[in-house]
RNA sequence: GCGAAAGUGGCGGAACUGGUAGACGCGCCGGCCUUAGGAGCCGGUGGGGUAACCCGUGAGAGUUCGAGUCUCUCCUUUCGCACCA
């Protein structure tokens, strides 16, 4: 054994030696049950960056663990390669989308080997081949035909110089973000899945996932967001006809309270009272500007005009005023709200506003309303006033009687609605799979013949910003109509990349077949039983994974509807900022690397300077790693200076892996001296030669005192990496222990054998978090297996158990004492023992003993 | 604006089910060693106090024998908001 820990001599080695063995290549039906460890897929930007190190990191330690229990465990790896980013990067260099893609994707998985990861390589798959992407299509084509995919109008971010559509990324403060130009909405057809039609199961599945964090459960289920309430119409007469205008609410109960109706600029009646109003028609045309995130609606200034047009209040038949309002969505419930001002928020302030009438029709506890100013209790339950027949019933007598009212009526009733839109998947770029549609004169829309799959994405366009690229290709867009064989024109829009990450982890299972989108194999390896992923992802990624997966379902392609069983979402990567201003304001960022921070004699940081030219810089905080800030840290020049295991050993140690994790150059520095540390202390032991076998009944105090601790480790580290996933007190919980070997000084034989016991126990706990020093300290310590293949070790009870335990004893809750007791002593004793101690005596004095409170092997509080 | 979460030493964090606040690491201070290093080893390190002790988990209230943990209000920060991935 080499005295030096040299990383970069053992980690090559280790990784050579996984390949040839095949180590993490597997399969379907080997021995032990199967376990599906998957990390969302990266987008192939460039380089890894750290973030995804994270991730993977953790997913890797739970698969590496995993295996240790003997599970048949998989972890694939692909690209989600489709995107924005390689259409931007291609007009800047013009480079095809395509070849800037698979460059970096070759770049990014040599990074990713470098770090050791337990991937089974074959079934690697990018969503731009179009082995892939084909099946998108394929399935396409079949949620056309049961009417799960349908085609209607969106609105999308509308570019008016560029003449293009725009993400919503791409618009900045209301503006398209190359040529400076105000964003306006516009409706173009588009195709859309209707996933409104398992709202109910994917909202009730949620309980069925006790391995989520509530929090994502909360997040989906309020995105689902299931309102039960009251759908009702304002009846009114237009052009000789009688409509009703419908809206839905959650409290019927104020139903008296309504002064006017607000509808959204899209509304058919808005369009239509638009045709003799102009000012109306030019408030329409106004609501048009600006961008059409649901943040940006909500925080733009509620505005409306009035129509002059009155509908008939259901019940009271007093004609109510309808005005157009900004604020008013179309895509949620009916496009249109009733007003009550007097205890809706927003209302309050839109009658304010324009001054319309506020009426009071709820009392809550009595309490005096008054019309100048909102109070938060306006829009609190209560007993029904001033509503006529109405008074005095409560919330919900209030909305039976109202719905059933309204129902006599033929005007309304109660109903359901949700805030979950149907998906739509129609995107106007070039860099993405191809919709299998074929537009036909005479035919109309016709789908692309399976036969004829996949639609294949011409991969050497170059787009320009204006417009998608397969638009200007006729090549690709003119065709023949698969039915009538007249010319005919190909769809040009390509499918939201959330459609490639909705099934790729059921691809990996049935990477090589390409006869079908899934088979068998799909069925034994899912569902997931570990995802891990960016918290980012909470609500849209898995959504529509999980309504895609039941799709599949339905179709009969797989056995389950929950793709996920257990999910993990990594907190973020962040650096410090540091930059300097000059004298026209312009601000230079410089790399945390560079920076050396000042500090005091408590350790405080008080300046920061440059390197360079020792000079001050100024500091921005903390933000994520980005080249905007020149504060990334690149893993490969890490892996480089320390070397894998250090990488990985930092980012698991720092902070639980749910929280943020904030970068520290002394850290990784910290880590990379424990990993020396442990390097030294097998080399010492080593160097001694091999040490006899172990033989617990001949131990003394200390000896069995390190064993105690040992095995009691091993139960903490167990319990933290497979229950709690908090692998940073695994780790805190091996330092200590590693503590307390390091001040083992026993060179007896029997000592040998125990430091032996515990090195192996040590090496094993870390295996699954660094596992190329555990491959090598493993044959260090005289070990012929690879540790790779080696199960998790028991620990032994017999090196666990305890004769007398330690209690802390309080005196009115606070810490006075410590008395050590027989382990199971009965309460009694327990309390007469810290009665009797000497401290507590000395705070209990005179003083009458109120009452004296135990837990069992823990605390006596002693109140006074 | 709406939805979700988080605030603990100089720093990252620990405290798992309401029961010892600050494990472990970083930084800092002191010492040792030496081939003078971005090396290693030993000790100290929340604040106040000579001490006994007292005070301390974003702010304020409450429940409890006991609150970092539970409840309410407020403040701050982070994430998501449907065309970024």
């Amino acid at each position: 054994m080499e005295e030096r820990y040299d990383p970069a001599r053992i980690e090559p080695e280790a990784q050579a030696f996984w390949t040839e063995q095949r180590s993490f290549e597997v399969e379907e039906g080997a021995e032990g049950d199967k376990y599906y460890c998957l990390s969302m897929f990266p987008y192939p930007s460039g380089r890894l960056h750290m973030g995804h190190v994270r991730n993977y990191t953790i997913g890797d330690v739970i698969a590496r663990f995993m295996r240790m229990q003997g599970r048949n465990v998989v972890q694939p790896m692909g690209w989600d390669a489709f995107g924005l980013p390689a259409e931007n990067a291609a007009m800047q260099n013009a480079v095809p989308p395509a070849k800037w893609t698979r460059d970096n994707i070759a770049y990014m998985r040599n990074q990713l080997k470098s770090l050791g990861f337990a991937i089974d390589w074959r079934r690697e798959l990018a969503t731009c081949d179009p082995e892939y992407y084909r099946w998108n299509q394929w399935l396409f084509l079949r949620m056309l035909e049961k009417g799960i995919a349908y085609k209607k109008t969106g609105v999308v971010n509308w570019d008016p110089v560029d003449k293009t559509v725009l993400a919503n990324e791409q618009v900045i403060e209301g503006r398209g973000w190359r040529t400076g130009a105000l964003v306006e909405k516009r409706e173009i057809p588009m195709y859309y899945l209707r996933i409104t039609q398992y709202t109910e199961e994917l909202l009730a599945a949620l309980d069925s996932l006790p391995g989520w964090p509530e929090r994502v459960k909360l997040m989906q289920a309020n995105w689902i967001g299931k309102s039960i309430g009251v759908n009702f119409g304002f009846p009114y007469e237009i052009d000789g006809q009688k409509h009703l205008l419908r809206v839905f609410t959650t409290r019927a109960d104020t139903i008296m309270g309504v002064t006017f109706v607000a509808i959204a600029p899209e509304h058919p009646l808005a369009q239509r009272l638009a045709r003799d109003q102009p000012h109306v028609a030019a408030f329409i045309e106004e609501c048009r500007k600006g961008g059409v995130t649901e943040a940006e609606i909500a925080l733009a200034e509620k505005k409306g005009v009035p129509t002059g047009f009155t509908v008939t209040h259901p019940l009271t038949r007093e004609p109510v005023h309808v005005w157009v309002g900004n604020y008013v969505l179309m895509a949620y419930g009916e496009g249109a709200v009733m007003g009550v001002p007097g205890h809706d928020e927003r209302d309050f302030e839109f009658a304010k506003k324009y001054r319309l009438p506020i009426r009071a029709v709820i009392d809550v506890n009595g309490q005096t309303y008054s019309s100048d100013a909102w109070q938060p209790w306006y829009a609190e339950y209560g007993t029904l006033a001033n509503s006529g027949k109405y008074d005095g019933l409560d919330y919900q007598q209030a909305v039976r009687a109202i719905a059933a009212d309204l129902t006599t009526l033929g005007l309304g009733g109660k109903q359901t609605v949700w805030r979950l839109r149907d998906w739509g998947i129609s995107r106007q770029r070039y860099w993405g799979c191809p919709i299998p549609i074929v537009h036909c004169e005479k035919c109309g829309d016709v789908p692309v013949p399976d036969e004829q799959l996949p639609v294949l994405l011409p991969e050497d366009l170059v787009p320009d910003g204006s417009g998608s690229p397969l638009a200007k290709t006729p090549s690709f867009y003119e065709t023949q109509c698969p039915k009538c064989g007249a010319p005919a024109r190909r769809e040009t829009d390509t499918m939201d990349t959330f459609v490639d990450s909705s099934w790729y982890f059921m691809r990996y299972a049935s990477f090589d077949n390409h006869e079908a989108m899934v088979d068998e194999r799909a069925n034994y390896w899912m569902p997931v039983d570990q995802y891990v992923g960016g918290i980012e992802h909470a609500i849209l990624h898995l959504l529509y994974s999980r309504f895609w997966t039941r799709v599949m379902r339905d179709f009969g392609m797989v056995g389950v509807a929950e793709p996920f069983m257990n999910l993990l979402t990594q907190g973020m990567v962040l650096n410090e900022i540091y930059f300097r201003k000059d004298e026209a304001g312009r601000l230079t960022y410089f790399n945390p690397a560079d920076v050396e921070v000042q500090r005091d004699e408590h350790g405080k940081p008080v300046r920061a300077t440059l390197l360079a030219d020792g000079q001050p810089v100024e500091t921005g905080g903390i933000g994520t790693m980005s080249k905007s800030k020149n504060n990334g840290v690149d893993p490969t020049t890490l892996v480089k200076e320390y070397g894998a295991d250090t990488a990985r050993l930092f980012m698991m140690f720092m902070v639980p892996p749910e929280d943020t994790l904030l970068w520290s150059d002394e850290s990784v520095q910290g880590a990379f001296r424990f990993l020396k540390k442990l390097w030294k202390m097998v080399f010492d032991h080593v160097s001694e030669g091999p040490a006899q076998a172990l033989v617990t009944v001949a131990l003394d105090g200390p000896q069995r005192e390190l064993r105690h601790l040992a095995h009691e480790t091993l139960v903490k580290v167990s319990d933290d990496i497979s229950r709690r996933r908090k692998f940073n007190t695994a780790i805190a919980a091996v330092m200590e222990f590693m503590n307390a070997l390091g001040k083992f000084d026993d060179a007896t034989p029997t000592g040998r054998a125990v430091r032996q016991e515990a090195l192996e126990l040590v090496v094993l706990m870390l295996a699954p978090i660094v596992p190329h020093i555990a491959h090598t300290l493993w044959h260090a310590l005289g070990r012929e297996t690879a540790i790779v293949d080696e199960r998790w070790p028991q620990p032994d009870p017999d090196a666990i158990s305890r004769d007398t335990l330690e209690i802390v004893v309080q005196v009115n809750g606070k810490l006075r004492s410590r008395i050590n007791v027989p382990a199971g002593a009965d309460d009694e004793t327990v309390k007469q023992a810290a009665l009797a101690d000497a401290n507590v005596q000395r705070f209990v004095l005179d003083k009458p003993v109120r009452k004296v409170i135990v837990v069992k092997d823990k605390l006596v509080n002693v109140v006074v």
